[in-house]
RNA sequence: GGGCGAUUAGCUCAGUUGGUUAGAGCAUCUGCCUUACAAGCAGAGGGUCAUAGGUUCGAGUCCUAUAUCGCCCACCA
């Protein structure tokens, strides 16, 4: 016999490796239709958080529903290399043993990145079957696998080919820690306490000057000219003359440009190409020279004359110093200014000149913006305004620097000999050629992921079937990375969407909304959470708690009580399978259905009804509650609290029917508990419930009338109980009453009225009175107080609904536009409210 | 500066194309060890749906403005 109480440790223990040794999660059977979803590989970095436990239990309730709901569903696994993410934290490791990457060597280091890689990989493994994810590892894929990487190197020359990939010199972020470029993506803009530091540039032959404003005064080793805006009449005269640069004491242009904006500062703004974007596209309209001033490492070259080898804040504490000897520096103004930092080393990125590899965006994005305007093909976003996020970025867009001086990753395709280029799949032919020593950004390989996972380039029997996937499922803070890049890169090479749904969710912040970091240190570990109240609980929590998109606050007592939700259920079942001991086929049969019978079938269809609906919408947190109420007031509060008077072969029949359902319906979401509840039924269908057939709507089992009546028979049973509360009438009291004779159990056994119970003397009792279509029923009892006013009270609610309703049926415009059935439903309930109030009126 | 959200009970949140008198969990109050479950049962209280206008027979839901909060993008010499 089942323990009183729901022990998740217990029922946990097993169930997974037996589904996967059966084979359970395996795709492939041809005759059914193909379902498939790929997972967001996470990084082959560190432990999965919450985060990945909200996202992959999402994508295991759909599977496992279609799975159960006779699809071929292929939930494909994998992980990423994540390229800086990975080789920051092998650098770190690496480090604490007292290696130097460098010194290691390319061949070393990429070694070290494997062992790093196999040993994440197989935690990652283990949390995801702690989390009961029903992936088919059959087809686990790595972003450095074999196919990936030939579908990454197919990509990147096609696209070199037609134009949409080129080298060039551009301002790039700088990451001088990882000593790599980045992707604006990957730099994260902070609010910095900074200064304005103001500086006379003497103008030649004069002894005017221009009172330059810079935040970065270390960059003036690379200052070659200075711009004023052509129409600021301060200034206009001087376009054309030289300033002369302090300490470096060299000859620079005034020149004339937009970009100066002559509401800002002072107007006039010194121009480094080499250390600013929009500095570089001033240097490109007037031809100026591009001086670096710094390192690779951000430490200051030789341009920086004496300043050579500091780093930049010690070369600009050391400059200002001699600035202000000298009498250059004006002034310093404090002001609050945002920086970027590196989001994987957190270092202050460096605005740097550098050759580097780019995707051209603008082709790509169109396309996507194209594909968005057609209903057939475009990627539907669940919610739909995330939508918006996706083209948003699309309209904005600059293009994309996908080379990383790296060593783990893709490396790039291309090879050189003195000026010449050559990209393709194999190293060209001849002596002298050099690869490229920059591997890939790690998105450029994900970007591929809906595809390169399934065969592409090859056209695998794989691809052909389960591309595009039905759904993706991820967090909105990765659509600007990921969806959209997987959109232009699906689009652009395969010639459709990757996937037809994108299921966004939010983000996990903890109990107080913030959002959780490691910085904070208030992160929680998933493993953590089912150590303490179960797998099942954490799922159904995470998928049930929210509304599709929004974030998800993370508090503990909310697992406690999906674990109390987990126990009601354990309970309920423990009622019915005592109850059906030696129950079999034999004795099984829906026929003679009772009231109550038929009640409960009725709203288990349409339980099953609005779960379904809610399933294929994604609605999960409206499944949960709409299995929540079912299960613990329909079920458990009413229909088990009548059984126990029954107990009928029908009875146990419809009991079984019903627990089976709910366990069936359940599943996705708790995959464990209600294996072990299934397990443990007299009658099955199939060998789990994993493969079992998910409930269907069937027609026969309603019974619309028999539902109503019961609905008021409880109403009334719960009015009776109200009356028995607020007039302190105990047990003792004594009852007489008239009822319909077919109901009089259902009233009796719920209102506890026994033999005993029924008035025989003839003493001076305060009496208690409840009258409806069904019952008259008055309680004899001793007291203090007889509570007059609350029958008062409903005979005056009444009055003023039936007064609210007898007005607005009389307005001939609501009658006319409202729809009929509202229009009905009113005249419906006005007539019950005139019958109720005639009732309490007698 | 551009964009996207949010604002509903003490707390955390639902609220499907506008349609009964706005719901749930937790918390609170009252009474119960009723043999599935006291991590439970029965009953109860609690909301001007941020504010102001508007559209409509009808608005938490649609429109306009305002306020507050959050996120994304761009800029920040």
């Amino acid at each position: 016999m089942l323990e009183t109480k729901y022990n998740h440790k217990k029922v946990e223990e097993g169930k997974y490796d037996t589904w996967k040794k059966k084979g359970y999660f395996e795709s492939g059977d041809l005759s059914l239709k193909p379902y498939c979803i790929v997972i967001p590989p996470p990084n082959v970095t560190g432990k999965l958080h919450l985060g990945h436990a909200w996202d992959t239990t999402l994508q295991d309730i759909i599977i496992r529903y279609k799975r159960m709901d006779g699809y071929d569903t292929l939930w494909l696994p994998g992980m990423d290399h994540a390229a800086i993410a990975t080789e920051a934290k092998v650098v770190q490791k690496l480090k604490s043993q007292g290696i130097d990457k460098y010194e290691l060597g390319r061949e070393g280091f990429l070694k070290a990145c494997w062992d790093w890689t196999h040993e994440y990989s197989e935690n990652i493994r283990k949390q995801w079957a702690k989390l009961g994810l029903s992936l088919d590892y059959r087809k686990e894929a790595f972003t450095l696998d074999e196919n990936l990487t030939r579908a990454v190197k197919t990509v990147f020359v096609k696209l070199y080919e037609e134009g949409l990939i080129y080298r060039g010199e551009r301002i790039i972020n700088w990451d001088p820690v990882a000593k790599t470029a980045l992707s604006n993506e990957e730099v994260i803009y902070k609010e910095d306490e900074g200064a304005f530091y103001h500086l006379k540039y003497f103008i030649e032959d004069s002894e005017e000057y221009l009172d330059v404003a810079t935040t970065r005064p270390e960059t003036m080793f690379g200052d070659t000219a200075v711009a004023v805006n052509p129409n600021d009449e301060r200034y206009k005269h001087l376009i054309g003359k030289n300033v002369i640069l302090p300490v470096v004491n060299k000859r620079i242009p005034i020149v004339g440009d937009e970009h100066a904006d002559p509401e800002f500062g002072t107007g006039v703004v010194k121009i480094t190409p080499a250390h600013d974007p929009n500095d570089f596209e001033v240097g490109n309209r007037h031809n100026l020279e591009r001086v670096v001033v710094m390192n690779e490492d951000a430490t200051m070259n030789e341009n920086a004359l004496k300043y050579q080898g500091m780093t930049r804040e010690e070369c600009r504490e050391a400059l200002v110093k001699d600035l202000k000897e000298q009498g250059i520096l004006i002034s310093i103004e404090p002001m609050v200014h945002s920086v970027g930092h590196s989001e994987r080393t957190d270092a202050v990125v460096e605005p740097y000149l550098s050759k580097q590899w780019f995707v051209k965006m603008s082709p790509l994005a169109d396309k996507v913006l194209e594909n968005q305007k057609k209903k057939a093909s475009k990627v539907n976003f669940v919610p739909p305004h995330y939508e918006k996020t996706m083209n948003h970025w699309m309209e904005i867009t600059y293009d994309w620097c996908i080379s990383r001086q790296l060593w783990w990753g893709h490396r790039i395709p291309a090879w050189y000999k003195g000026d010449e280029v050559y990209v393709g799949m194999e190293p060209p032919k001849g002596k002298g050629w050099v690869q490229d020593n920059d591997v890939l950004d790690t998105w450029f390989s994900s970007a591929l992921w809906p595809f390169a996972t399934l065969g592409w380039p090859e056209e695998s029997a794989d691809y052909q079937r389960y591309y595009p996937n039905n759904c993706l499922v991820t967090g909105y803070d990765i659509i600007p990375f990921w969806v959209n890049r997987m959109t232009f890169q699906g689009l652009k090479f395969t010639g459709k969407r990757p996937f037809k749904d994108c299921l966004i969710h939010g983000l996990i912040r903890d109990k107080e909304g913030r959002k959780m970091s490691k910085s904070l240190g208030n992160g929680v570990d998933p493993m953590d959470v089912i150590e303490e109240y179960g797998c099942d609980a954490l799922r159904f929590f995470l998928t049930t708690n929210s509304a599709p998109g929004a974030d998800l606050r993370y508090d503990e007592e909310k697992a406690k009580s999906t674990w109390n939700f987990i126990n009601k259920l354990w309970n309920a079942s423990r009622f019915v399978l005592m109850n059906l001991e030696g129950f079999t086929q034999k004795e099984y049969t829906l026929k003679n259905l009772s009231l109550a019978d038929k009640w409960m079938l009725t709203k288990l269809e349409n339980t099953i009804v609005e779960v379904r609906k809610n399933m294929e919408t994604y609605d999960f947190h409206n499944v949960g509650n709409t299995l929540y109420s079912f299960i613990w007031n329909d079920f458990c509060d009413w229909y088990i609290e009548l059984s126990k008077k029954d107990m009928s072969n029908t009875n146990k029949s419809v009991l079984l029917k019903v627990l089976t359902d709910i366990v069936k319906m359940l599943h996705p979401s708790m995959p464990y508990v209600t294996e072990e509840i299934y397990q443990m039924l007299p009658i099955r269908d199939a060998e789990s419930i994993m493969i079992s057939a998910y409930p269907k709507f069937e027609k026969k089992y309603v019974f619309e009338e028999e539902k109503e009546t019961l609905d008021k028979v409880l109403e009334d049973i719960v009015a009776i109980r109200n009356m028995k509360a607020t007039n302190n009438i105990t047990k003792q009291a004594k009852v007489t009453y008239e009822v319909d004779p077919s109901l009089e159990s259902i009233y009796a056994s719920q209102l506890k009225i026994t033999e005993e119970s029924l008035l025989k003397d003839k003493k001076d009792y305060l009496t208690s009175t409840y009258k409806s279509k069904y019952i008259d029923i008055t309680y004899y009892y001793e007291g203090t107080k007889e509570d007059s006013s609350k029958k008062e009270e409903e005979i005056q609610k009444l009055e003023e609904s039936i007064r609210r309703r007898e007005t607005l049926l009389s307005n001939e415009n609501y009658v006319q536009k409202a729809p009929q059935n509202i229009v009905e439903m009113d005249r419906k309930k006005l007539q019950e409210e005139k019958e109720r109030l005639a009732i309490l009126k007698s």
